[in-house]
DNA sequence: ACTTAGATTTCGCCG
DNA sequence: CGGCGAAGTCTAAGT
């Protein structure tokens, strides 16, 4: 990886264009192509500017006057123009092997623990399987409740407007099969938005919410605040 | 801003768990707080692992053996644990004055100039107003045509299935009131996907797709390739 | 190669 | 401060 900084403007055209006026700035240059250019004062976790791989960079003067950044996605070129006026530090570092970032909690654990207890999905729900198949893709729970009726379950970490959208198109073929014709959908969710709880409850979709440190065993469920 | 090369392990707990095992990375920490860690092996544009401002930094050992970043984000704490084993570089950078990017060409700029030439829309159409206000949000504009119709535009720079989805949820609440109950939806984009248009052709709502060229008066209109 | 859905999305606007 | 929609979203998975 390649640490540069030094005094520079910028020009990005592509999807969009945009300009940075000079100033001192970090250029990471990663081994694979990839570039981002970073100030102190921007965003700590997203670049001012910035280019994924496949590139094509090109290097001009000596010492280093610009560096052109060049990516063909699809018709349009993407370019990014890097001007130098001055070069406060130039290093590379050899960071061996790729160590990759593992990941616990994320929304594929939701669903592993709401399938092993699926009753926090509602009072009696059974899983029949995962990933329940449809013509437009897999349904993440499909349970039956006491009576045997269906239930399809979207889970969400953060469930918008968009999730009680996609389990309205999933409802929609399942009910095509006479004998689902009646199947309930039920959105669980860590968290629910408003606008969201609304438009679900205004289409007949119950909302749960449910708690990931309860899920795991680690916490009891919230208690009544009232007493009998 | 601080840049730390350094061969280190890492911990986050927080909105989800996760572990980087030991390599030699770098840590960017900016003046406000922020600090993100990359390898170069992973994403050049999205760091390892994170935390955005405001956060409580602490630097233990000396030579530096550990850096503990906290955040108090709502109930629940989340932390980043950086361990450091051995440190390659470690060195300081006065960026100066924040150089903020410009940019030109997103939804918003599509949105005023349709606004100021709502003809591209379609033959005849005036603008009532932007940002046509209905229970679940702005319609982006509120046009009529000659004969009087209401025209409800929804402007995306590229209108997928979701933007589709969209107008019709808009149109829904808008045709509530008996006097708008025949407002028509236009889908105006740069770039309409294929399966949008079929969604929206299918329910009777327009698809328009508009040159940023063109609108700016940069470039003409394509001409008809035939002759009469 | 293209599409779909998740993300510690982040970011900006507006209430 | 919280909700909501856009983003050069990016990224991984499935088809």
């Amino acid at each position: 990886m390649r640490l540069l900084v030094a005094r520079c403007e910028v020009e990005y055209t592509g999807r969009l264009t945009t300009h940075l006026p000079e100033a001192v700035r970090l250029i990471m240059m990663h081994a694979n192509g990839g570039i981002s250019i970073w100030h102190d004062g921007g965003s700590s976790v997203k670049p001012q500017n910035w280019m994924t791989p496949p590139t094509a960079i090109e290097f001009e003067g000596d010492p280093l006057e610009a560096i052109v950044v060049r990516k063909f996605a699809g018709k349009t070129e993407d370019r990014l123009d890097i001007r130098i006026s001055e070069i406060v530090s130039d290093v590379t570092h050899d960071m061996g092997e790729a160590a990759l970032l593992e990941k616990d909690g994320v929304e594929k654990h939701l669903q592993e623990l709401l399938a092993a207890q699926p009753h926090w999905c509602g009072d009696g729900f059974r899983l029949v399987r995962r990933e329940w198949p449809t013509d437009i893709g897999p349904v993440d729970l499909m349970c039956r409740d006491e009576a045997d009726g269906w239930i399809a379950v979207e889970i969400k970490r953060v469930a918008t407007i968009d999730a009680v959208e996609q389990l309205t198109r999933y409802l929609d073929f399942i009910r095509r099969d006479p004998a689902m014709a009646e199947c309930v959908g039920v959105l669980a969710a860590q968290q629910i938005k408003p606008q969201a709880r609304t438009l679900a409850e205004s289409r007949g979709l119950r909302c749960v919410e449910v708690d990931l440190a309860v899920l795991r065993g680690e916490r009891e469920p919230e208690l009544t605040l009232f007493v009998a």
